[in-house]
DNA sequence: GCAGTAAACTGAGGTTACCTCAACATGAGG
DNA sequence: CCTCATGTTGAGGTAACCTCAGTTTACTGC
């Protein structure tokens, strides 16, 4: 019943998070899976369609939307794959990496916020447990 | 960026955990949705389908279609509110009593699982420190 | 004791974010 | 150069939500 509460506990703490989350990505006007597509963007570069469907763990036809759409907006823009002809990759436009580093400071600050209720020591506790976790098999 | 990595490791471990819920559930054919009305019920008994849609935080003609497919399968029953005849009374039936139990200790052996990894002073710790994100303001 | 307003549920139809399947263009190996 | 595989996208589907309006029933003030 203790590993019961932990796993209740996570997900109240998860639903709070989650919550920040969408308020903070309000202004923008970006879905969570468009936010991580920026993201996964800013840090792997020109990208290939299908690749970025691996990434987001989404069906390559789906990014296609998800990709359509930031395209409308100008945030990301497609060009052919000089490598191969049947490929498109797809690059952040300068609107787009701005919008992506906007996006990125927000959500640190919105993280910050809620564990700044902690103090350091519980900090690090936490990402030394949080680790644990996470590498678990 | 300490806090950066504390948000990044949550969201792993959160990934984690709704995966194996994900697989939890896989056998009884039960959405998300529908797993938390029958645990609403299981605490809370007979309710307005109404008071259902508010625990479940979605809007109430959401719940009818929730309760709609869990009547049709035969794990909740519907009946009059007596004191309100507008009102229907949602309510587990046997088989959706036993269903809800069934979910329960799966679910609580599926945290069992992950947190198993941890000692127990690590795990007492964990859930001090996310009781104080849970109840931060 | 009745008119007017409000509340509980649900039918109709919309939206979002996914999915699969098949078509089409291109590439690669025998 | 033929066959088979691969990258993208059109067409169409689904699950889980939503809003809006309609029906039935309850409450309130006169």
């Amino acid at each position: 019943m203790e590993d019961d509460s932990l796993l209740e506990s996570f997900w109240a703490v998860t639903r709070r998070l989650r919550e920040r989350t969408r308020i903070t990505l309000e202004p923008w006007h970006v879905s969570p899976s468009q936010s991580r597509a920026l993201s996964v963007l800013t840090s792997d570069g020109e990208i290939r369609l299908s690749v970025l469907a691996e990434r987001l763990h989404i069906a390559p036809r789906s990014a296609t939307e998800v990709v359509d759409d930031l395209q409308h907006r100008g945030l990301v823009e497609r060009k052919p794959d000089p490598t191969d002809r049947r490929a498109t990759l797809v690059a952040l436009t300068p609107a787009g990496a701005a919008t992506a580093a906007a996006i990125r400071e927000a959500r640190a600050s919105e993280g910050e916020r809620l564990f700044a209720g902690l103090d350091p020591a519980d900090r690090t506790e936490l990402a030394r447990i949080l680790q644990l976790l996470r590498d678990a098999r």
